[in-house]
DNA sequence: GACATATATTTGCATTGACAAATATTGTAT
DNA sequence: ATACAATATTTGTCAATGCAAATATATGTC
């Protein structure tokens, strides 16, 4: 009863992510910021005037760490914070004309690491590793609606 | 000029990755271990007495890091090092009795859990993607090996 | 065999991260 | 209007992380 790593889909996951991670980390050091902040920016310019808790989902970082990027971004007016939008609990998060031309200068570089990881995949390939990671997301989402797991402690 | 989140490869890889590790974290916890010793035993399950660089390189951590979760595990004795191979530097791991015992009972969760991130894939499907995350990681480790990128000043 | 270089692991230290609690605002029921 | 639950964000706190330096051993050179 033995778990084959090299073919259990959580390891290769994981192992992959990491891998580009990573490289992208040391990649986006030499323009100031760090990978999660690389990752906020990018979110921003995706979708400007996003809230926190939205930029926590799609960025899939828990809102406490959010709180504390966000915070050195906008320390370095890259990004700044908007207060009262109807809803004055809520924060919309604006990309700054500076975190924007920043992000547009990092972007065909994150183009050319997806380049790099996807060489020797024809078009199709590409398109169908990028769709089943979606169903796989889809379905651990199902999981977390439903089934909150508990420990088998017989 | 935009970066398309939603077709973007790292992340929509890091995002099923996070999911998935998000949702075992809080099933291993039950457990009472987190999920980077999870990591490490599972991997000392799947491949007994290695050496710390190679459970490093295994498991994606860090070996800085790796030797505080290994200290972490010898205290709660689910493994131990053992010193002396031959070559004086380096440490052997190895999973005690109840190291195992620990790991076995949590393998059928871990395969719980690739069955439902599966779920509505076939079994070529699944062997696809797996080859699929293969070959990502080895594009990843040619670029490390090769390209060592700079950032464009100018 | 002493000396420089390479490899394996650990430690120092500053940063990052996550859980839980706190704060602020909104919506709802009475 | 008041009280109570729900939602959005931030803060407190402490553990986890990762880089760089330190330590220990090994290997190669003269």
């Amino acid at each position: 009863m033995r778990l084959d790593l090299g073919d259990y889909l959580p390891y290769l996951l994981n192992r992959a992510g990491t891998k580009i991670a990573v490289s992208f980390t040391a990649a986006v050091r030499q323009y100031g910021i760090t990978l999660p902040m690389w990752r906020v920016l990018v979110a921003l310019h995706y979708d400007e005037g996003q809230r926190m808790g939205q930029l926590g989902r799609l960025t899939s970082i828990d809102v406490s760490t959010l709180t504390r990027i966000v915070d050195g971004l906008e320390n370095r007016e890259l990004i700044e914070r908007r207060r009262g939008d109807g809803d004055a609990r809520s924060v919309r998060v604006h990309l700054t004309a500076s975190g924007r031309s920043l992000t547009e200068r990092i972007i065909p570089l994150a183009e050319h690491y997806e380049t790099v990881a996807l060489s020797g995949f024809s078009a199709d390939e590409a398109a169908l590793l990028k769709d089943m990671l979606r169903r796989l997301h889809d379905n651990m989402d199902e999981l977390d609606e439903t089934e909150l797991p508990l420990a088998n402690t017989g």
